[in-house]
DNA sequence: CCGCTCCACTCAATCCTTTTACTAAATCGG
DNA sequence: CCGATTTAGTAAAAGGATTGAGTGGAGCGG
């Protein structure tokens, strides 16, 4: 019947109705240090009006006069588009939401005017720092105007600038995959890398290669190739691989996409896994390495963790301006150990 | 040498380095109907001076005057997790760029608490809008306080209530899937659905039945069967089907993962595909459906456009506070036709 | 040349919190 | 009992845009 009041209350409608100043409610409502010398009374006082009258404060009120949005910019290239944005994303979130801030997302399709539109809206909106992210680990120039606020780069790193990044330990990543199969007891391990030019291949490269070496087997050339992370270039190389002269007994393949064209290769070939060829993939895609058969051990990019460590960073140590010292935070990629490695025939 | 202004500019400096009033700037800089008195000159000499200050508009004065946020609120329990969750914000994302939007996201994880604490904490952002999305389409109770607002469900309906929603067209989906069987000449369809409680599998199925009654073809209760989605429960039920008495010659599944079960079934029989057995499957998960061997035809979700829709909804149409009219949006699912359906075998 | 309308803007109030500077009353040490 | 602190608050300014109400001058009809 009462006229409903369709604007939300404010916190002079709070304070008129606890009988106290504004001043008052908001030292309240923040517990500020300084409002220690608020009584324990006029404090449920207050509490109890917010209550009834389901108070919450303005936030762009607040913002203006402390020019914090307690917003977090997330803005990526392409990342959206590949299948484990939404982890990515998800662990940004999670570590903005425990420390009082949301998150908001903006992808730029890898057009550079874009980015710059990007960067400009959310610095519009006084967020607290920007996570630049990349679809894929490399190098990036990420535009001027990031500068401007604080900044964390999220797979991503830039030689020579003083961003802190967060990306992947790729190189460990290939080491934990080659010790796995020299553990299972191979010594002749084929492995089909990426894209030569990309820095995952590189680091995995040389974590194989030092796999090798710590364990006392010689690294030899011919058993490495160069896909392109898909289905058929995985199929391809594995099949010319066990074809060859003294064919590998194990191989590891830089994506769980190539691992599935290799398994296809070995079954062609009329071979099983894991009894005459071990396979270990790389990513954790789960549908693809999950619902193989046999199951596919492979190792994992820790999307979540990137995420969620680039918030971090962002929030707790990243100083204003990019003046981070250009530290390269590396996140473990852990092995998912399913049914796809066994020792090596006989 | 000069001080570095660290602080952004205000209209007040604009308006002074322009000489004219922060109103002008501010007519100039929305260029507001009213706006049409000023003179190009004016105009010009405003524009020159928001660009030679680097000037942008501080957001939360703006949004504190205006009481708009020019911000969405993406909430969701879990599709986050999902691997189709990137292509959802992506959608809503791009819809909101358009619109001038940011898009903050938030998933809640199912946890009821935490729905109501991430609607008020958008909410105390004024935000213009929430889009409330589920994991897999359903019925859901929105939160109460989802009313403080306009919104718009995503994936999701509440019968009775008065929000927008959108959702996937599903029975139009089984009718597709089953009519690309039908029209290669197949008269027995096996249907591996998915759990039969849920709003998709009830769907999809009509639109099965509806599929075959229009193509004269009379309905086999014994050809259906109910899977829980996963790659094994597709195995199971396609073996069981294809080495039944009068088998089918061809499987639709209710998803990509029954799907690729139903794949290993079928060459287990030394069977092939799509020669003896034709298959379609659901959901287009990139990875499974098309790096399948063959390459699977399926069904597609239409995650992006959901999630542009969604958007699109809240922003043009939704009247406030879910006077919706409780409309429900079908979005429809496309074919995806690869290589694993053929005629029918004689 | 008077009054009126337009033009091209400007003034000042407003949105809601936070924060600095202050004050009145109570307490305390000596 | 006096002056100094502490307690428990308050008043008012500030933060940066938007907007309703106004203003001074030019142009125009009569």
């Amino acid at each position: 019947m009462a006229a409903e009041k369709t604007s939300r209350p404010t916190m002079a409608q709070v304070a008129k109705l606890a009988g106290v100043s504004p001043t008052t409610v908001s030292l309240v409502i923040n517990d500020d240090p300084r409002a220690k010398s608020i009584s324990e009374p006029t404090r449920d006082r207050v509490a109890e009006a917010v209550r009834s009258l389901g108070y919450r404060p303005n936030h762009a009120a607040r913002g203006l006069r402390t020019q914090k949005s307690e917003t977090l910019g997330f803005i990526t290239d392409e990342i959206a588009t590949a299948p484990f944005a939404g982890d990515t994303i998800r662990g940004a979130q999670d570590y903005s939401w425990k420390r009082n801030h949301l998150l908001t997302v903006l992808n730029t399709g890898g057009d550079p005017s874009m980015e710059e539109a990007s960067i400009e809206m959310v610095l519009g909106r006084q967020v607290d720092g920007i996570i630049f992210g990349a679809m894929y680990t490399r190098e990036v120039a990420p535009p001027r105007s990031l500068e401007r606020t604080r900044a964390v780069l999220l797979n991503c790193y830039a030689p020579g600038s003083t961003y802190i990044s967060v990306i992947p330990a790729e190189k460990e990543g290939g080491r934990t995959a080659t010790q796995i199969l020299l553990d299972a007891g191979h010594r002749r391990i084929g492995f089909i890398n990426g894209l030569g030019t990309t820095y995952a291949a590189k680091e995995r490269l040389k974590g194989y290669r030092q796999a090798l070496r710590d364990n006392g087997v010689s690294y030899e050339p011919r058993l490495v190739r160069n896909g392109n992370y898909h289905s058929d270039s995985g199929h391809r190389h594995a099949r010319e691989l066990l074809t060859g002269e003294n064919p590998p007994t194990a191989l590891f393949c830089s994506s769980d996409r190539m691992a599935v064209g290799a398994y296809y290769a070995i079954m062609e070939l009329g071979l099983s896994i894991p009894r005459d060829v071990s396979v270990v993939g790389y990513d954790n895609q789960l549908e693809l390495a999950a619902y193989a058969s046999p199951p596919m051990t492979t190792i994992q990019l820790p999307h979540y963790e990137l995420g969620y460590t680039a918030a971090r960073y962002l929030l707790e140590d990243a100083p204003s301006n990019g003046q981070g010292g250009g530290t390269v935070h590396e996140i473990e990629c852990p092995a998912v150990i399913r049914d796809s490695v066994g020792p090596p025939p006989n």
